[in-house]
DNA sequence: TTTAATATTCAATAAATTCTGAAAGGAATG
DNA sequence: CATTCCTTTCAGAATTTATTGAATATTAAA
């Protein structure tokens, strides 16, 4: 197994964690754990990235909280060792779920509070154009709802999406 | 109109921002000229956002660039105005073009490089792995594809999903 | 042209985030 | 129950990102 392809995708994984917001450092360990086809340890983690043993800690902490690595053991052996959740859905999912009730429905909320205000009627222009928003982030609100409340049902609705061709 | 009201829609816009990943002050400048119902100057952006005048000047600027914001002109007045354009959809899209191009794309090339690479064979439980999850990143590369390709795409996409009732 | 008003740039600074590594904690072994 | 091996924590360092504001450019009017 060619190592400069591994690492390759290691870094272009770590640089998609930016995407869905976690940082780089989480989405190599990710990425290193996903590729190991044996159970990894911390030290080893730490080496192959190069980066601190206390940094490899944190990540592969954070990454078991995510519920996307699970820990297990070797007898004879006193160190941790971490393999990949068999489900690559999750990771999506748990951040998903969080990063919308932090950052989208904050927004949606204030929105509509202030579309609920009538002192904004002065301005119809203004007025219309948070309506026209609020439709929008409404129909998004409710497919994220629908999405984000089992695996199954995102699956459903990508398979849904994957077979429609539009005009 | 409750300046709270306002400021605190400004504040979670801001907020939201982070999560297509564009900066605080860009987006609160976006809210701000998005709850204007006249025409704004940098001046007033600046006093009103509490930013410095260099800042609200790139945020102008880059919100023009992402084609969000438009400048306009008073007769007998020197200074730029601003107002947003009138289709809020814009911003999403420009903006999900190009984070998908810098950060999606090349992990999917990636990943697709590592499984055309034999040598993984040895490894069942791997390849298998990253076959499942080139699957779905495929899916969804496929249809971040049709969506991006133009607004009126994805408006379809967006109708078709709300009335979808899983189950 | 010159002047004056406004906008932009960018080097310096500040703020936020991430990482390190030494110290403390915990658990298996003799 | 002391030792050893391994993990976790967290204050400070390093890095990255965002902001400021003074210098520079631009433009309209005189």
């Amino acid at each position: 197994m060619n190592p400069n392809e591994l690492e390759h995708f290691i870094e272009s994984w770590g640089a998609m964690g930016v995407l869905w917001g976690i940082n780089r450092s989480r989405a190599r360990v990710h990425a290193l754990v996903l590729l190991s086809g044996d159970p990894i340890d911390l030290d080893e983690v730490a080496k192959r990235l190069n980066i601190s043993r206390g940094n490899a800690s944190m990540c592969l902490k954070e990454l078991r909280n995510w519920g996307v690595i699970r820990r297990v053991h070797r007898s004879g052996d006193r160190r941790d060792f971490y393999v990949i959740e068999p489900d690559v859905w999750k990771m999506f999912f748990r951040i998903a779920v969080e990063r919308k009730k932090r950052e989208f429905d904050p927004a949606l909320h204030s929105l509509r509070h202030l579309l609920s205000e009538n002192n904004l009627e002065k301005d119809k222009k203004v007025r219309d154009r948070l309506t026209q928003m609020e439709t929008l982030l409404s129909t998004v609100n409710l497919i994220l709802n629908r999405c984000l409340a089992d695996e199954a049902q995102s699956k459903k609705v990508l398979g849904l999406l994957s077979t429609f061709t539009p005009k």
